[in-house]
Order: structure tokens, then C-alpha cells, then sequence
DNA sequence: CGTATCCGATACACCGATGTATCGAACAGG
DNA sequence: CCTGTTCGATACATCGGTGTATCGGATACG
């Protein structure tokens, strides 16, 4: 059995093994791409053999999921936290400067992301829970965005702070592009800055 | 032998066969994924054997290389006619209602382009040569926006008609992960024409 | 029409990965 | 410490894909 809610012992070496075989499924993932990498792969990498895959997840597929998913909470709540330091009211250009230094541009994460797009945009059940995350993301910049204490401050064509937040998104999204293949970080951050500015104080 | 520059002779058949797989590929690619497609589901969507595709190919790699490039110029092409229509003088926003109209925006391509883009962010040597065409395309389009007939007319803070073309570009692949997502062409084209008029006229 | 050449189909040998079934060892609970 | 359960290693059968070598038919050209 892979995946059971009715845990009949706590298990502590399993929750080990079951970390241990993620992260190992990581850097592999991101060195290869998630096609081109097998279940043994994986487990050489994380040093167990394939019994202790099978018994914990039904394939690379349930795997690849609990990764993706682990990770991209993490992140959220990264950018989340950039945007709720301000007080009642947000300053936009200060929010824009948190965001662009604590957000995570590691090559290998984009990697992965861009990866897990790819398979999710080939599956429809996938695609759905992915579209969930980034609209509850866009919802709380949106929310941030709202309490700017200058509301003419955003341009007019974008449609209010929801079409603000899909910008940044949109933004985001188009540096992760360019920083796949020239693997310029500082660029990119300085890139994004001005992306961000650019559409937010237009 | 595959490639060969030194055609023995012009050889019709050849073409054909070799068009053919390159079509079936692109349905095959858009299908599964470039990662998990198998030679012999090429040859067998395009129907023939893996003895055509060894004599047409070295292996999977060096098609789907050929199969970008091939669409990805046509593509380049598109955007690039749809900024030369104009005389002299360009007038932005009849600029980006034309790109918006005539971008194809295939949700098969996408597919297949995200798949070359995480396939070339591996490749140092596939993301050389992805970087060149993404200069040469951004170069066509700051050619072009700086003939804009009111220069001030582009934000200050992208840096000039080459930041701004960057924008663009920018703006571009954020539409597509988007677009990836929810196949929702209509949106994804007035969302993208709201994202060129905020960055461009802002 | 003849023929030399090219192209692609067929057959073959060869992994490498998969999933399962089984077994010994580790571990929590008493 | 003892014991029943769980976890993960090992062994096995199988399958699908790979690349090559060879052969027959198609094709361009005289």
C-alpha cells in the first residue's frame, strides 16, 4: 500500500525514507527532467532500492505531486509574507522591492516548476489544481494590492487590483522564461523590478 | 546516414518521409510530452518503420530540434510582419492589435515550445541558440517600436525601445503559461493586448 | 527501358526498466 | 527482552524500446 490515511503505526524510519526519496527525486528531476527519469534513478540517488519506492508511492507520477506541491506551498507563502509586512496600508514600490529580493529563483526549482507545467497543462485534472494555486496567490496579492493608499496609483487598463495581481503574475512567469536560459539570477531580479514597476506605478 | 551535406542525389521520396515524421512528431510531442515519447510512436503515427526514421534521423533529439527551429521561425516571421506593416512611423497601438490578432496561439505549440524551453534550459548548447533567436526577434521589435512617432510615449523605467521589446517578450511567455493552463485563446489574446497597451503606453 | 543507387521495411540481439512476490531485518509496544 | 507488525531489500518474470545489419523494392537518370 502506498497511500493509506489509516495510519496503523506512526512509523518514523518511513517518514524518513519518504523525505529522503524526495529530495534524492529533486536534483534528479532537475538534472534529467521529470521524462527522462526512472524510478531507479531515483532511488540510487537516494540509496534505497525500488521496494522502498513502491511502498511508498504508486510511481514517478504520485511522486513528482508530492514534490511539486511540497514546494510550491513553501514559495507562496514566501511571496505571501513579502506583501503582508506592510501595515494597513501597502507601499507598493517597498512591496515590490521585498518581493523581487526574497523570491526564490533557483535554477532547479524552475526547472521542476516548468516541468510540472508542462504535465499539467497535458492533464486537465492536474491543470485544475494547479490553476487553484495560482489563483489563490493572485488573490491575496490582489488583496495587498487593494490597500495601496494610493488606488490611482495602479493603471487604469489593467482592471483594478485583480488585473494588477495577474500582472505581477504574468511578469513573474515571463522572467522565469528568460532566467531558464541565460541563468542570470541578479538579472533577472533586477529584471523583474523593473517589469514590476513598470506595470504596477504605470 | 542522416544529415549529410553533401546530397548524393535530390532524392523526392526523402522529403516527403522526412515531413511526414516531422508532422507526426509535432501531434505525437504535443500528445505525451517530449520526454515520454518512444521512436516507434513517431514512426507509427506517421506510418512507417524505425528504419525510415534512422535513415532520416540520429535519433530523437536532433528531431525535435529540427522540429522547433522549422516552427519557430515561421512563428518569428508572424510576429515580425505584423510590426512591419506600418510606414515609417509606427503607431503602437495598431501595432499591438495586429500582433494580438495574427499570434498563433496553439495550445499544441505551446505545448511542444514549454517542452523545447526546459529541454534547451538543460543544454547549455539548445539554450545558446534559443537566446540568439529570442535576441534577434527582441531586436526586430525595438527596430521597430523605436520609430514610434512619440518616442516619451514608452515608459522610462523598461530603458528604451530595447527594454521595452524585452517587456514584450516578457509579456508574451507570461500569456502562455496562462494560457497553458486554461486553453482559454480568447482570454489569453485581450489579456495579452491589456499587457502590451500597460507596458507600452504606460 | 535498363540499371545503379537510394530508401525504408524486416529481423535480430540487447539491454534497461517495470511491477510483483517473497523474505529477512528493523522497530514500536508491552 | 520479546513479539507481532511494518518496512524495505532481493529475486524473478516480463515487456518495450533501442540500434544495427541486411534485403527487396522504389526511384532518378541515361
Amino acid at each position: 500500500m502506498a497511500v493509506d490515511g489509516t495510519a496503523g503505526r506512526v512509523t518514523r524510519r518511513r517518514l524518513r525514507t519518504r523525505a529522503n526519496l524526495l529530495e534524492a527525486a529533486f536534483t534528479v528531476f532537475a538534472g534529467k527532467g521529470f521524462g527522462h527519469v526512472s524510478i531507479e534513478e531515483v532511488c540510487e540517488a537516494a540509496g534505497y532500492t525500488r521496494g522502498a519506492f513502491y511502498s511508498n508511492f504508486t510511481g514517478l507520477d504520485e511522486l513528482f505531486f508530492a514534490l511539486y506541491t511540497e514546494r510550491a506551498e513553501l514559495i507562496a507563502e514566501q511571496v505571501s509574507g513579502a506583501f503582508a509586512l506592510d501595515g494597513p496600508d501597502l507601499d507598493v514600490t517597498a512591496a515590490v522591492d521585498r518581493v523581487t529580493d526574497v523570491l526564490l529563483l533557483d535554477h532547479d526549482w524552475l526547472l521542476v516548476k516548468t516541468d510540472f507545467l508542462v504535465h499539467a497543462a497535458r492533464d486537465p485534472e492536474v491543470a485544475r489544481g494547479l490553476l487553484e494555486h495560482r489563483a489563490r496567490l493572485r488573490r491575496t496579492i490582489a488583496d495587498r494590492l487593494a490597500r495601496s493608499h494610493d488606488h490611482t496609483a495602479l493603471p487604469a487598463v489593467l482592471g483594478g487590483a485583480e488585473g494588477a495581481a495577474h500582472a505581477v503574475v504574468a511578469a513573474y512567469d515571463g522572467v522565469t522564461v528568460q532566467l531558464l536560459l541565460d541563468r542570470d539570477v541578479a538579472r533577472a531580479r533586477a529584471w523583474l523590478k523593473q517589469l514590476l514597476t513598470a506595470l504596477l506605478t504605470g
